[in-house]
DNA sequence: TTGTATGCGTTATCAA
DNA sequence: TTGATAACGCATACAA
């Protein structure tokens, strides 16, 4: 008995088609040194390969070569629809430029984070684009040691110069703030995102320096971190400062999730948005607009922004000689319901 | 000079530092060869490895054994909030049985579905998991009798033996209808996907099965296929069953995208749901809870679709007596606000 | 312009 | 129980 299925032609078989040897046939197929083949010969050989079906095996020549034209995406947790958008923009380029994306989750969690990116990289990915965001980052250190090649996206590391696509947080804070301080509000609280978080911390600097830029009361108690992204550190994080007695019109959110928190903690305690309180979010997650108030928030670039990340990796992959940089998107205001001049009292009077 | 960087550890360094042939060090290391190599031996390689920090290299094994423990994962579109949650559910699955996974889009487009996959196939991949929905599909066939591993995810595909993981789909609809006609609702209309998807198809054949059962009158009117998917297409059914003046107090879409286009037109037309039109959606996508109208819709199981999914796949490839099959997983209706007894006159009247 | 030889890191198949 | 050898499919330095 021969064979049970007629197995995949290699380039051996093309070249037995042919009757030229099997490296004239990977000369000919292979872009890049097509030149040193014969016209009449490149022509023969494509129409063999055609004709039979050849594929060129990618393992062999990765293992050949030491590299695999897959890239690895690390993101939190691909069901927050923050990063859907993200690997989407990534993906198109990436396929576009030949790569593959290998994506896994980390759920945020440093073990399986790194047991994450082993298995990427014994995978013998090229490079990394990375959505997560805790900022003390052992693991991005070594990689970055090791010469591991990557790119952050939506955060930044201020110590090691690693290449990043971030968009202008400081700014879409700014335009939330000035919007707020445009309908008359002056205490403005912030609900800011972990300080663990490279974005955590940029966007509550960039809320500090609006409200000084505003001259408004810089009031440190009006700045709560909250323990997560989610609706639950949200609605916690602003049913401590309604107690906690603060008189404040307005909270901008450190992101939407966070936002929608604020949205549970009114409704349960019969408060009114905008009525007696104003929110802005961060992101523009889909189906804001179709909210019982819609949302006013800072709408990023997402697509893009995984995007470019994607073609930052590539570069740094294909040119030897790229030096790091960041880019960085601009953000903008997208106003919806959710903010309203000041009305009456504060909520904090209304809620006890 | 000898080497820039001290490049990763192979088979043969272990073998050295523990003065074994690499044979020797490729058995001990896989568990499934390790019984051959004396207990001793093994504890020297793995100790030798482990502090050398070797990492097997998957891609010289895939070359040699010819498997690649990889899987594509072929979806339309991941910014679709529907995928996210089962691709996360089969990357779980796939992960912790030391696969990976490729995902890509296709954005419903047959071309770049079939380069899409072509490019999956030339990775080697061990076989796909595929959530796309087209119902007649070419390139399904042609994979299916090329004797590709494959199982489908939230769709089926009648005419082929090919495993599937869908949701009861059937029962949700019966569910839904259920409810609308407890409510005391007797003209329900249907705006049903595509019926060039699968579920479309299915959908709308059991909402005619749901309303006989109940002996409510079967309106062909009341059933209207939208283009897509999408919002858009829901609002245009929508407001094409209101203009063309038949009287019905409920509508139950094919999905919750659709669902929310219902919501747009009802805005539109000063129409208040649930006041003016009892709503249901399908799917439960993230954030209905917190709608103006927190829609009423058929809850899927789309993390545990998508785990299931990587299990069969899995199993089919590691166990060559695998026969396809197919998995029901049950489907729950989530009564929100969009649903109410009928009140008045019919939308059709009040919106002229 | 084409062919030869070699090796990427691993595993399968022998033989010892 | 261990070792020797070859081979997976391809790409490249070198020779012709």
């Amino acid at each position: 008995m021969t064979r049970e299925r007629p197995s995949v032609p290699t380039l051996r078989d093309v070249a037995d088609a042919v009757g030229v040897h099997a490296t004239t046939v990977s000369r000919a197929l292979n872009p890049k040194t097509r030149s040193q083949v014969g016209a009449e010969t490149v022509k023969r050989i494509m129409k063999a390969a055609d004709s039979l079906g050849y594929r060129p095996n990618p393992i062999a020549r990765s293992l050949k070569t030491s590299r695999s034209a897959t890239v690895g995406l690390v993101i939190p947790d691909l069901t927050n629809p923050l990063f859907p958008p993200i690997v989407r923009g990534a993906e198109a380029v990436l396929e576009a430029a030949g790569y593959s994306a290998l994506i896994v989750n980390t759920d945020s969690d440093l073990v399986r984070e790194r047991a994450r990116v082993e298995s990427l990289r014994s995978r013998q990915v090229e490079g990394f684009i990375i959505a997560t965001a805790l900022l003390d980052h052992p693991l991005l250190r070594e990689l970055h040691e090791q010469g591991a090649r990557m790119v952050l996206v939506n955060r930044k590391v201020e110590t090691l110069q690693i290449p990043s696509v971030v968009s202008d947080d400081a700014d879409g804070i700014a335009q939330a703030v000035r919007h707020l301080v445009e309908l008359g509000h002056v205490r403005i609280a912030h609900l800011a995102g972990p300080r663990t978080t490279s974005t955590g911390l940029l966007r509550a600097r960039a809320f500090r320096h609006a409200v000084q830029d505003h001259d408004l009361p810089a009031d440190p108690s009006l700045i709560v971190e909250c323990t997560g992204w989610n609706e639950a550190a949200g609605a916690r994080a602003l049913a401590g400062l309604l107690d906690g007695g603060n008189a404040f019109t307005a909270v901008v959110a450190g992101n939407d999730l966070i936002a929608l928190g604020c949205y549970d903690v009114l409704a349960e305690r019969g408060l009114s948005c905008p009525g007696d309180l104003s929110v802005v979010g961060f992101n523009d997650i889909p189906f804001l607009d179709k909210l019982r108030t819609p949302l006013t928030t800072v709408r990023l670039p997402h697509v893009d922004l995984g995007a470019e990340a994607a073609r930052m990796l590539i570069e740094s992959i294909e040119d030897s000689g790229y030096r790091p940089r960041s880019l960085l998107l601009p953000a903008t205001l997208t106003v919806r319901a959710s903010t309203t001049r000041p009305h009456t009292g504060q909520p904090s009077r209304t809620a006890r």
